[in-house]
DNA sequence: CACACCCGGTAGTACGTATAACTCCCGCGA
DNA sequence: TCGCGGGAGTTATACGTACTACCGGGTGTG
């Protein structure tokens, strides 16, 4: 209410009567045995009096860490990485430390110079298999890099998380095979990607031998194409599957209309399921019987082992991440 | 490949046998008529042989200014705030600017000392009326803010960008009239908010005189309290309401499963409408009939208004977004 | 021919902080 | 008494950039 300028730690030091130096180190924290306890309230008292805030830009620069770090995910509009980025940003800012997006190309964000539009320096990268591509071209300037969900064989990131959705979609598959189907078509994600090719495999791998006949049709990312695709599978001559196993709840509620649009019902004459659990999965009717991936955990993982990197260095194995089956109201035996 | 350390500016300017100044002119990009064509290439051929980045610490801390702004909203896995932030994003990268998200409180984020935590030093705020609690106790240090769907009489922001609402209620309340509705409840959000008092004034103005009952019934922000909020309005003895106009999608699809629950076919015996045409609108059965409220848009108008703010100091008048009504499958004349 | 002017570039400095190195002083053991 | 260790603060400096003030020299002009 004084001054407009932002009082400086130099104010702080001049109010309190000792030099900027003892400010800087009564703010930083570490003056134990370096400081006494009369001057460092002293220090306190003054800096809030004057309402001090150190500035960033300077503390940056002079330690060359920037407390921030680079989340990049493909759309925030997918709820699922939105619950990734609040899982996240909570940890890091448990941490002390600031979340930036990646603006990617999906929203629109510029498709290279990645650092160039970046609005800070970063200390380090948590990134998500299905921002492989935007990683291809990326500077990372030899930053900590932590990866979620993609091949641990096969990256410069220094550890990965992932979720276990190998487990996820034997779950489903043994669900499905209990309920009697044996005609299953797997709505497949019609994208490269990690995550997708694990599943594919251990769907192939969890039907193995059971005598189920197992069918893939690929479908792009939106509810429209998994719509489009379900109605090319149930309108297909031939028998007709029993159930759509789907790599996504957006793709498996398209199916869900699709189902609909044919007039055939679901469970009773179809059964479908997704992959994710979405708000979306339980707002269908009937409710997706689906995988629940916890979007939050994978964050908080990813970001902490990140932390933890640029704390001290220490490298934490990979991780994984345990998926369940939450079985509602769109599987049934077949008819 | 070579050091380690990222070059600096002075790097450049050795190499290519000029003084550090000429590099930050040229890099700055503001060397007409100060330096000649022949040098100014000779510097950024210099600076991409070396890789050079200007350090953003520095030059945030040179200048005071950091191009980068906070965006205040209450939970990203709400889509509708997902999609303003893309828009707002988008924006921003145009201009350079980056964007940084208040970690709130609703994600587990401190409750309090907002910019203690903030990864770095902000130019600007763009902050959403939902996040008012949040801009209570905050001390934006004299910055710019831009609000968003806010009482534009009520806060000290430079400049407001509100959606449409009351003109999207009078659509709604339009569309439920001509469909000869007269028993007319209104599912609203229990929330102090900007925003959704504009929409009960509103609705309240447009069934004035039209002879048609109006009821109100709060519920929390969620599927499930908008499920057991119109549970029991229709359960309630008396004459039951025709129709049920939500305050949002999501209590709209509550009340969708409130209405399946007790039997009711929608539209046949009871009509829904929501508001805002998330992804969820269009999976649910019958689809919603909703107000498209264009986030994208609103999250656009508001950074460049900031943005605009920020550059020149010139401020843009309170903006208006238009909202119009999709009309969907859950409406339909009364039994 | 002298002077002013502008073009093209450079030297120097300040932004605010963290921290290494240093000074001062007090107490204690030899 | 002297030296020495260490507690308590301070001095000084560097981080990398942007930008003001300056300077040399070529050119047009009076």
């Amino acid at each position: 209410m004084t001054d407009k300028a932002r009082p400086t730690s130099r104010d702080v030091a001049r109010e309190a009567g000792v030099s900027q130096a003892t400010v800087s180190l009564v703010c930083g924290g570490k003056w134990h045995g370096r400081v006494s306890e009369r001057i460092a309230t002293a220090v306190r008292d003054a800096a809030d009096a004057l309402g001090y805030r150190p500035n960033l830009a300077a503390r940056n620069l002079r330690t060359g860490r920037t407390k921030t770090v680079l989340l990049i995910v493909p759309a925030l509009t997918n709820q699922y990485y939105a619950r990734l980025y609040t899982g996240a940003a909570r940890v890091a800012a448990q941490h002390g430390f600031g979340v930036v997006l990646y603006p990617s190309p999906a929203d629109g964000g510029p498709a290279r110079n990645p650092f160039g539009s970046a609005p800070a320096s970063l200390d380090g990268v948590l990134a998500s298999s299905m921002a492989a591509d935007v990683l291809a071209d990326f500077d990372d300037g030899g930053r900590p890099l932590v990866m979620l969900d993609s091949d641990p064989a096969h990256s410069r990131a220094a550890t990965t998380v992932n979720l276990d959705v190998a487990d996820g979609m034997h779950q489903v598959a043994e669900h499905l095979l209990a309920l009697g189907h044996r005609r299953i078509t797997h709505l497949a994600a019609g994208v490269e990607s990690w995550t997708f090719a694990v599943r594919s495999r251990a769907l192939a791998a969890a039907l193995e031998g059971t005598g189920a006949e197992l069918r893939t049709v690929r479908a792009a990312l939106t509810m429209d194409a998994g719509q489009r695709a379900a109605e090319r599978v149930l309108r297909a001559p031939g028998p007709r599957p029993t159930a759509l196993l789907c790599d996504f709840d957006v793709l498996a509620v398209g199916a869900l209309k699709a189902a609909r649009r044919l007039g055939l019902r679901v469970p009773a004459d179809l059964s479908i399921t997704g992959f994710d659990d979405l708000t979306l999965a339980s707002a269908v009717e009937p409710e997706l019987t689906t995988v629940r991936l916890p979007a939050e955990e994978v964050g908080r993982q990813g970001m902490a082992a990140l932390v933890s990197v640029l704390a001290d260095g220490r490298v934490d194995r990979p991780a994984d991440v345990a998926v369940s089956l939450v079985v509602r109201g769109s599987t049934a035996p077949p008819a």
